[in-house]
DNA sequence: TATTGTTATACTCTATAACTATA
DNA sequence: TATAGTTATAGAGTATAACAATA
């Protein structure tokens, strides 16, 4: 069986997975755009998304998913921005937290403005479709 | 104002920028981890997915949303691999045409199997909910 | 001994610009 | 002149392994 015949088998997880795909382009461009507009990559944005608060460096991997030596050089760059700063933990002299910067936080502040106000997702529905999506993703997110 | 305040403001728009970060990260993962699981990228997987017919490679670019340089390189990584071969187009001597050898074929089913068999999302529901999902996706993306 | 963060290394993806072969 | 594909280049992200400082 190949892969059309499966798909043509279950037409509803076809269109499911074919507006699945649709959504996650969309929201990947989203990002990207977003991001770009404000001068950052997307692990960038990620990371000040994280950043709201402060944070140790390998908190910060544990958030983005990635090894902590990326951690590294993404900080570095936005300390090179001058949109974060590193800090010596007082209590282990081993730990660096990660500051956000006067700069750094209008930066996140405005990256959350404009991700969420042009979010494809967000407006493209009216307020009780908006209730249902909710719940639905509330469910499928609590199954995984 | 500041991003919580607004957030607080608009508790339902708040939950589902939420609910779809996470909707986005796990299907990034489950991206992640399907393409890994058998030897490729993302930018392979998704250019394996474009060639169940032969493309040429400028169409690929536009599929792929990038540059038509950076196709010369997932190309030659998948022929590499084995997994693809480039083709004189007979009717325009400029034109290389992407097709499939029976193991990029075996592979792509392979990676589709795989990818919807565990979807978070496309099993994660009952038929109905999965009927309401499909269609709210459907008008949020017929709306962008 | 274990953990935190960094460095060194190697690979892939990314865009831009310059190039070739062809149309 | 314009288009298809490649190459050269530079920058960013990714993991692995090895390292210094600290716990």
């Amino acid at each position: 069986m190949t892969a059309d015949q499966r798909a043509a088998a279950d037409p509803l997880t076809a269109d499911l997975h074919e507006l699945l795909h649709g959504l996650g382009a969309r929201m990947k461009a989203h990002l990207e755009r977003c991001a770009g507009a404000l001068g950052l990559t997307v692990p960038q944005a990620a990371a000040l998304r994280h950043l709201q608060s402060p944070v140790p460096m390998r908190d910060l991997a544990e958030h983005l998913y990635c090894d902590a030596s990326n951690v590294t050089g993404i900080v570095d760059r936005l300390e090179e921005a001058g949109l974060a700063e590193r800090r010596p933990d007082p209590d282990d002299r081993r730990v660096k937290t990660v500051v956000l910067t006067g700069e750094g936080r209008r930066r996140l502040d405005e990256l959350h403005r404009v991700f969420v106000e042009r979010h494809p997702v967000l407006h493209g529905l009216d307020d009780e479709d908006r209730r249902i999506l909710r719940d639905l993703l509330a469910k499928v997110l609590a199954a995984g």
